[in-house]
DNA sequence: GAAACTCATTGGTCATACGAATTCAAGAGT
DNA sequence: ACTCTTGAATTCGTATGACCAATGAGTTTC
């Protein structure tokens, strides 16, 4: 799931990239190429096409005569795969989950609308396949398994709602029901009115109902905001 | 708005990105990093940044001994606000304004239900002022100017949803508004339909009517998506 | 025909040198 | 005392050349 830093540049950014996230250097901060290829004990060019990568990702500006300087969060590309993942393992986590899974519950009932249109034959017995083993590994501290479902259902309804920008929502949502397994909530088995809905949604979807898909998922969605404290219950 | 690429790298950049998501070395292509560089006249040091760059962006993957390859569409981070800019500015700008639109009618009703629980005085404030704004250069051939209070009105509503990926969506509504204005439809006056909307939307926040809110967002989603012929009238 | 081996190719890393921009301070002029 | 100019120090930007390491493809061997 996650890029293995590929490269001594690679491990450079696994290093430097979350402890930036973290905060670990506050915004306005100034680092030095040299001094950072020194502490890392690589050479001044690895070091620059690390650099070159948080510049892509807006956490850093290079400037001549002054150094990296760290940019306020309101500058980061918040929506790099990357960059969300060095946060989600950050100190934030409780709050940058917040953020995603408010995405979500914006995001998802559309998705799943578009999805009710548009699913090949093939996308609705994936869904069914997914609903049925969330079912089946409901119950009995099986959440590992669960999470793989429950992530393969919502990457089908994204992928089947044949919008791009949806469809790179998968990572993300993947991410976001991750971490709250490992790390948040559920200590116990799933909720069992989420994990009916899912399949209903799955029905809704084979029916090319997309009202009761949209619907259905607003159903879901208020559930994971509920989890958060994010709605009042 | 746009980043006009700093250095050489940045412009090797500028060159090289467009030509990629404009599909003009499909997916599966191989460049080699040395010819890159005597094509564009730059050292390696700087076109391997450029790749690094690339690379990060999910655009290309390089790997040993085999050179640097073009991934598919379905890999790139496109969210990333360069590639966003790089594909409006190429031959796909139709379906990627699609895309785009789609995404803010799902995002954007959500993010007013919020910014009528969470905006300030002064954003309220500054929401009616660009309103008004709109209202008065919504006749007479004043496209940049209504293009200018348009783009205000909905940044200040993302903000003010008080979600950090809301209000990092600004820049690609931005990007939306003013690709539709300059290079889609709109040849006349705006709709006045459209503006009014606009109208009763800062009201609702004002009034602190999220329901509201959220409901006149996706009236004027709805305009958006017809206007692209994305619904049918 | 399959497995092991060799080799050419390409990116990966490093060290060094020089160029260019920009900050900061010292000094001249008013 | 204040401003403007000038210069020097600093840091990134770029170029170059060398060598290392992985890997895909062709070749040999069994």
């Amino acid at each position: 799931m996650s890029t293995p830093g590929r490269g001594l540049h690679g491990h450079v950014l696994e290093s430097l990239g979350p402890a930036i996230t973290a905060g670990e250097y506050p915004p306005g901060s100034v680092l030095r190429t040299d001094e950072l290829a020194q502490r890392f004990e690589v050479s001044r060019s690895v070091m620059r096409e690390a650099v070159r990568v948080l510049e892509s990702m807006h956490l850093v500006e290079s400037r001549r005569r002054v150094g990296v300087t760290v940019l306020p969060t309101s500058e980061w590309n918040v929506y790099d795969p990357q960059v969300i993942r060095w946060r989600l393992a950050g100190a934030d986590r409780p709050r940058q989950l917040r953020s995603l899974t408010v995405l979500r519950s914006a995001v998802e009932p559309v998705a799943a609308g578009l999805a009710a249109q548009h699913a090949t034959a093939e996308e609705c017995a994936e869904l069914t396949e997914c609903a049925l083993g969330m079912v089946a590994t409901s119950r009995g501290h099986q959440l590992e398994k669960y999470l793989f479902h429950d992530i393969a259902f919502h990457r089908v309804i994204l992928n089947a709602s044949r919008n791009e920008m949806f469809a790179r929502l998968g990572d993300v949502v993947a991410e976001v029901l991750t971490g709250r397994t490992h790390h948040q909530v559920m200590f116990w088995d799933p909720d069992p009115a989420a994990v009916t809905l899912h399949v209903k949604l799955a029905e809704a979807v084979r029916e090319r109902d997309a009202a009761r898909a949209e619907e259905l998922t607003r159903e879901i969605a208020v559930g994971a905001l509920q989890e958060l404290d994010i709605l009042a219950p």
